[in-house]
DNA sequence: GGCGTCGTTCGATAGTTGTCGAACAAGGGT
DNA sequence: ACCCTTGTTCGACAACTATCGAACGACGCC
């Protein structure tokens, strides 16, 4: 099965930009960010795995994420290098855990 | 009526990034960083006056604009400045159109 | 081969959201 | 005073989405 990793240049930018706006896959994102290529079961915000594997289903369609099989678990990493040359300081502006200052 | 514009730093990113995710109000973000302050009816996008008032709510609520009264029209501008601040790169990202290279 | 782990998919459900027409409210002009 | 223009608000409705448990599939290991 391939995992439907879309090109990012025919993602649209709402899509990008909704794959973001939600709570349990910005912190996917983020830990991704800060620890690099990871198992789909590292990230434990909560929710079921169910729901895990859905919200990994939208970013990996987002065009946000590159899955790749490695035994009997799937490593998920950032598309950090392309992200930052199609939309330069979102990942950035978005990354940052922010405290109510 | 007090039109219930929030601190943008008591926003949280997922409301900012979910008012962007929006194929019409990011029609509207972008024609506002073009033309600057603008009536809300200057915002036509093929969609009824009912939908556009909810798109820019939601904009105003996310904290991406101010809205206020002239007259029989209301004028709506970006918090340019404020954006830029707390999320540098994020609308420079986001407000060119993106041709499908 | 059989078992446990890891992950995906399915079906269901509850909540959210985009959209509209119609009704309403506030202002300005004549 | 009247009307027209401009926006908001109110249901209503359809579409989408986040969530879960359960069933399934793939892989390594004993």
């Amino acid at each position: 099965m391939e995992p439907h990793e879309p090109d990012l240049t025919a993602v649209p930018v709402t899509s990008v930009l909704a794959a973001l706006a939600d709570d349990v896959r910005l912190q996917i994102v983020r830990a991704l960010a800060e620890g690099g290529e990871s198992a789909c079961g590292s990230f434990d915000f909560g929710v079921s795995k169910a729901t895990r594997s859905h919200h990994l289903k939208v970013l990996r369609e987002a065009g946000l994420t590159r899955t790749r099989a490695a035994g009997t678990s799937r490593l998920v990493r950032l598309r950090r290098d392309e992200l930052d040359k199609l939309y330069p300081g979102l990942l950035d502006a978005v990354l940052t855990e922010r405290p109510p200052a």
